[in-house]
DNA sequence: ATGAAAGCGCTAACAT
DNA sequence: ATGTTAGCGCTTTCAT
């Protein structure tokens, strides 16, 4: 072994390179890495020595370096609210999976409650240079939105609907939600109606739309109960409960969830309330699991693998300079008759 | 504007970096940057003004050129089976909070089925030279494991044991859950034993346990279901239909999953098959919800956690060069005994 | 089809 | 405490 052949600068990581690569092909790296990158504008033997000789090395491109010369850094980075079972999660996946098939990786941010953390998470998540931002929501105005708009990244928000996205938009009516779901129970021939609602912007727009829809009908005011958490079938329970010791007339419930709305089913359960016979129970999201339970939850579904995998297409097309025909989306929603209403 | 303040190469992203910051706050760029990364080195009248620069002109950091340099990219990577209500979404979720903490983020790979897929996602991770890479599973000798040894990145495995993990490791035996489970259900006085189960390694493992110690005590072997997917409650319907058709007189069922628990459940209640006075039914993992349902399932119950946060912790320390006291820890289980069983 | 030069935006190493 | 220099590993640009 030569002494310049071993030798590395101190800085250097110690990796193999492109350029260590390079040598063992016998050609320049920049030869080296247009057969890695763009097979097709080299010429056939080239490529085979240079394929040979990533082999051997065992080499894996430095993205890093490779992003920062190219200011393409095939990174897409997520802000979720939450992954455990969340609605989000199938949205998730489906980006993912998108992503990941065209090369494309995902970083994935947990969305703060404090304005605070999501301005650092906002300033991690542009600090990557990522190719593209993917939002459960639409970002209210704000520092946060002015500095994402300020970094030039394409955006796309999603599971809302506004008329002034930052960029993109994927979602659906959330008003249109409460007010289908209202008029669904009506032609059921409810009249007495609660609702279960967890803190939750969007969850409040459904909500106030469906009681809207009801007063409109001449109906008396929703009973309303107000929850932590939108996850948890302790309070969909607990909710319950209450519904039915204190409008216990009451004869369907709208949950803001399906794990609320599953509370309430256990609780009606519990105390020999029938459901739907006597109260009718509708969930939100259409988790996986709410088709084949006993009695099967009717409830809102919305497409989250559609959604998941339309705004990884779209960021990708941005990204890659391609124009976006249309850059707002309703992929609507659907109710899902089953057992519970 | 004079001209060459004004002008940028023509490579340039055109994005505000540390040279513009310093300009503005008439320092050189390493000071510039010394203020932002170790405040506590230069002097409070520098700190105030390199702060008002990059208020001023909304600099963010370029973490890929930040990463090149240092070698260090502040990244961990997670490579999970899946995001979709899974046993692993609290895993990640407290991995995503204790690294963001820490100013690390977080890459989510979904492991693939196929082995060429896997070494695709091995590479697109090892690409990005991430500080740490988080394995659900121990990873089974084969190239996809000499590769990530080659690489030198600290990895941790979680979620099983081995003797020979890659590096680090934080799990538990899935043969001592078979054991105490069987154990508890003949503590229990059950006496005829069926399992349902989801094609899944580390499933079977605890199955083999299981049906061991049911053999050892005397006991008839157990019947058998296999489905296909561990997180489908229609799954556990359809093979506890197939116990009580083909093993009626089976007096226990133990599922891989609690979803599959919850579906064999269902199937229960809908034969109108008295869980657990005739039938007991036991689950794996503790997802947030199956405590508050009726009957609440009795499980075996994982702190994936503190799996997750110790996994950072770990990760975080090798990558700032801290020793790991402990590279290998059992984290155990527990049964939780609830209505089921 | 291949290569040389330059530089992406930052920080380690070595001054001062 | 602050600055100078020289890269990190790659790709763009411009030649040939």
């Amino acid at each position: 072994m030569s002494e310049n052949e071993s030798k590395r600068s101190r800085r250097s990581s110690g990796a193999i390179t492109l350029h260590d690569v390079a040598r063992l092909a016998g050609v320049s790296p920049i030869t080296a890495s247009r057969a890695i990158n763009k097979p097709e504008q080299v010429s056939p033997e080239l490529l085979k020595r240079v394929e040979e000789a990533v082999a051997r090395t065992g080499y894996v491109p430095n993205r890093m370096a490779g992003g920062l010369a190219s200011s393409r850094s095939k990174l897409i980075a997520a802000v979720v609210p939450s992954t455990v079972i969340s609605v989000f999660n199938e949205t998730i996946e489906a980006l993912n999976n998108t992503l990941f098939d065209a090369g494309y990786q995902l970083m994935l941010g947990q969305s703060a409650y404090s304005a605070d953390r999501e301005e650092l998470l906002l300033d991690s998540v542009i600090g990557r240079r990522p190719d593209g931002i993917f939002l459960t929501g639409v970002m209210q105005p704000g520092k946060g939105r002015t500095r994402l708009m300020a970094s030039g990244i394409p955006v796309v928000e999603t599971w809302d609907l506004t008329p002034t996205p930052i960029d993109m938009l994927i979602g659906f009516s959330h008003t249109d939600i409460g007010l289908a779901v209202a008029k669904y129970l009506l032609g059921k021939g409810r009249k007495q109606f609660a609702i279960i609602r967890a803190e939750d912007e969007r969850a409040d727009r459904r909500t106030l739309a469906f009681k809207a829809a009801v007063t409109e009908a001449g109906l008396p005011d929703p009973y309303v109960v107000n929850v932590g958490d939108q996850r948890s079938i302790r309070s969909g329970r607990d909710a319950m409960a209450k519904i039915l010791k204190h409008a216990p007339r009451s004869d369907a419930v709208f949950c803001s969830s399906d794990l609320l709305a599953l509370g309430a089913l256990t609780e009606a359960r519990s105390q020999k309330i029938d459901v739907p016979k006597q109260i009718a129970v509708m969930g939100f999201g259409d988790v996986p699991f709410v088709a084949d339970m006993l009695p099967s939850l009717t409830t809102v579904r919305i497409n989250g693998g559609k959604i998941g995998q339309l705004a990884a297409q779209y960021l990708m097309d941005r990204a890659e300079g391609r124009e976006v025909s249309e850059p707002i989306v309703n992929v609507g929603f659907s109710i899902i008759e089953r057992d519970t209403a």
